[in-house]
DNA sequence: TATGAATGAGCCTTCATTCAT
DNA sequence: GATGAATGAAGGCTCATTCAT
C-alpha cells in the first residue's frame, strides 16, 4: 500500500508533468507549475524525483518503457517481416495520436541540449533503436526485406520517418488523424526495405485490422 | 561601408552564437557566453538583435538561407528525378559534415518549445520542405517516382531520416564520415518513392558522378 | 517508567544531536539528518523539543549541567587556591578530550548568532563562569591568588584560554592529547593569578597526583 | 578609475555585510538583506562575490588585513618583550572598540562550522596567531619572558583571553570601555610568560600613551 | 556605436514544521 | 507515542535586459 501510495503520487507528478512539458517545453516549465497543476505542494515533487531533470528522463523512461513492455507482444504476434514492421508503424502512431500531451512533451524533449538530460533519455531510445533493427533482421531473415539492407541505417530512415510525422502533426496542433498516414508511411517504408522486385513475396496488405472489423 | 560594418559585426555574432549554441544549447548559453566568444560586450549583442529568440532565429535564417541560395541552383542543375534526389540528399549530408557547430546547433535547436523561437524557425524550414516536395512533384513529372506519391508523406519521410541521420552522426560524436551515407541512404529513398519495378527507368548511380565531370 | 521511556528517548535525540552537530554544524544539520542518527522519524524529534534551537540549547545544559554536577564535588574536594584551579584546568580538558563529538559540537556553538540560542546557552554558560570566578574568589581568600586581581577579568583569561586550547585541537583533527597540555596551561595561569613572587606558597605540582593516590 | 569604482563598490558591500552579519550574523543574514542594507540590487552582489560564502571570507580578510597591515610597524616600533606584548593587547582591544559592528561581525563568526568558510578563515587567522607567536619569541629572547615558555600555548593563552574579553563586552552590549580592560589583561598575562621573579627586569608599566599625555 | 556595470524578476531547491494515520 | 509524507516559505544564484558613460 506504501508502495501504491507512493507510485500513486509519482504518477500523478509525471502526468502533471507531461501536460506541463507538452506545453511549455522543458526550459518554460518550473517546478511550481508542475505541482500545481498536479494540485500538490511544490516541495512534494523533491520527494519523488530529486532534480527537474529527473522528472523528464523519467518521463521518458515511463512513456517507453510502457509503450515497449505494452507494443512488444503485439509486435512479436505478427509474422517476421512486412507484417510486423506494419504493426511497428501503426503502433507507433496509434500511441501517440492516443495522447497529445504525451506526444507533444515527447516530440519537443527528445532532442535536449542538457547533458544530463541527453545521457538519461539516451539508453531508453535505444531500447527502440534496438527493437526497430531486430525487425529488420528479422524480415531479412524471413526473405521480406533486401538481404543487403544496412539495418542501422534503415532503422534511422523508418525512426526518422515516424517522428517527423508525428512532428509535423503535433505542430499542425493534431488537425488531422496520424493513423490515416500508417499505411501510406508503410507502403513508402515498406518499398525501402524491400529487396528488387524478384523479392515482393507480400502484396502490401491494409491495416484494416486496426481501423474496424475485418 | 557602414552597412558593410554592421553585416560584419552582426555575422561575427551569429557565428559566435553557432558555436556556443553548438556546444551548450540554446538554454545553456547565455548571451555574456556569446558576446565573450565574440570577444565584444554583452551590450552589443543588444545593437543588432533585441532579444535572445531573436539570435537563434537568425540563426537558422542564416543557415537554412545560406544553404538554399547556394543550394537551389546546384540542385536544378540536375535533372528532375532521381538524379536530383540524390543530389539533395548528398548536399544536405555534406552540409552538416562540413560544419560540426552548425550541425549541432541545428539539430539539436530544430524543434524548441519556446513559441516565439518556434514560430521564427518554422517559415525558414517550411521554405525547405518546399523545395524537397518540389523536387518529389518534379519527380513525379519526370516518371521517375510513383505519380500516386503521396509528396506531403515522402516529404516527411525524406526529410525525418536526413535529419535522423545528421542527429545520430552528432551524437556519436562525429565519428564517421556522413557522406559515406549519402548513396545507400538514396538507395532506400530512390526505392520508396519509385513507383513499381516496371518504373525503374535511371540505375542508381554512384554519388562520386556528382562531385566533379566524370 | 514513561518518564524514564522518555528521557531515554530524548536522551537519544540528544545523542544524535551531538553527533549531527559536532560534525555539520548547527545550519549544516537538518532534523531529519538527527532522526536518521537517531534511527527514529523526523516527526519524533518534536514530540520531545518544539524547535530546532531547542535542540542545541538542551544540548549544551545537558552537556554542561552534567560536567557540573559531575565535577562540583571533584573540585570542592581540592584545596582552594592552585590545587583546585589545577583541577578546574585539568577537568576542562579532560571532559572534551573525552568526547570528540561533543568538544566539536561545543566549541562550534558557543558562540552562535540566533538571538534565541545565544539567550538559551547564555545561563548555561554564566554558571561556569561563576564557578571559575569562586574558583579564583576562593584562591584569593586562600591567599594563593593576588588579593588585588580582578576576578571577572580573570575568569575570562582562564576560559578564553581553555577555550582557545580546546578550539584549537578540535581543528587540528584531535591531533595531539589535550591532557598533555593541562600542566603547562595550568602553570602560565597560575603565574597570572598569583600575586607577587613573595606569594608563591605553592609550589606548582604535576597533574598525576590529580588522577589518583599518589 | 575602473579599479576605484570596483574597490568602492566592494567596499560598500563589505561595510553593508559587516553590519547585517554583525547584527544577524551569517545564517540569519540573506544576500537580499545585504544588499538591501547597501542599497544596490541583489544581483550586483554576485558581480563581485561570487559566493555568499566569500563575502564572509573577504570579510575577515579584509578586517584583520587591514588590522595586520596598520598594526605591524605600530608593533614593530615597540621595543620587543613587556612593551611590544603590551601593545598588541592595546592594539586588539583598540581596534574592537573602534569598531562596534566589526567586533559583532568578527567575534560571532570566528568559528563557523562551514568547511568552506573555515578554511577560507583559517589563513588569515594564522597570520595573527604567528604575530603573536613571534612577539612571544622575540620577548624571550628579550629575556623579558620565560626561557622556557611554550610559544604555542602561550599564544593561545594570550589570543583566547583577548578573544574572550571581546566576546564578553560585545555580549555586553558593548557597556564599558574595553580599553580600560587593556592594561589589567597585560598584567596578567605579562604574569604569566614572564620566567620566575628573578627575571623581572621589566616593571610592569601603564600603556598611558594609549589613555594621554604621559 | 560600444561598453559592461547594474538591475531584479524568476527559479530550483532545502528544510523546519505539521498532521493524518 | 511514533511515523514520514506533505507543506510552503525562504534563500542563493542566474541571466536577459537596460542604460549611463
Amino acid at each position: 500500500m506504501s508502495s501504491n501510495t507512493k507510485n500513486n503520487k509519482e504518477l500523478l507528478i509525471l502526468r502533471a508533468a507531461v501536460r506541463v512539458f507538452g506545453q511549455s517545453g522543458y526550459h518554460g516549465s518550473s517546478i511550481a507549475d508542475i505541482a500545481s497543476e498536479a494540485g500538490i505542494a511544490t516541495g512534494t515533487i523533491y520527494l519523488y524525483f530529486k532534480k527537474k531533470e529527473e522528472l523528464i528522463i523519467a518521463l521518458f523512461q515511463r512513456l517507453i518503457g510502457d509503450y515497449l513492455i505494452a507494443g512488444r507482444p503485439r509486435l512479436e504476434a505478427m509474422p517476421a517481416g512486412f507484417p510486423r514492421l506494419q504493426k511497428l508503424i501503426a503502433m507507433h502512431l496509434e500511441f501517440f495520436e492516443g495522447d497529445h500531451e504525451v506526444a507533444a512533451a515527447f516530440q519537443v524533449h527528445l532532442r535536449e541540449a542538457n547533458p544530463e538530460i541527453r545521457e538519461g533519455i539516451r539508453p531508453i531510445l535505444v531500447q527502440y533503436f534496438e527493437m526497430i533493427e531486430h525487425i529488420l533482421l528479422d524480415g531479412i531473415e524471413a526473405k521480406d526485406f533486401d538481404p543487403g539492407l544496412d539495418v542501422r541505417l534503415a532503422r534511422k530512415l523508418v525512426f526518422g520517418g515516424l517522428d517527423e510525422v508525428v512532428t509535423s502533426w503535433v505542430l499542425s496542433g493534431h488537425r488531422y488523424s496520424l493513423m490515416n498516414l500508417a499505411d501510406p508511411l508503410f507502403e513508402l517504408i515498406a518499398r525501402a526495405v524491400r529487396g528488387g522486385a524478384e523479392s515482393r513475396r507480400h502484396p502490401v496488405p491494409r491495416t484494416d485490422s486496426l481501423h474496424g472489423p475485418a
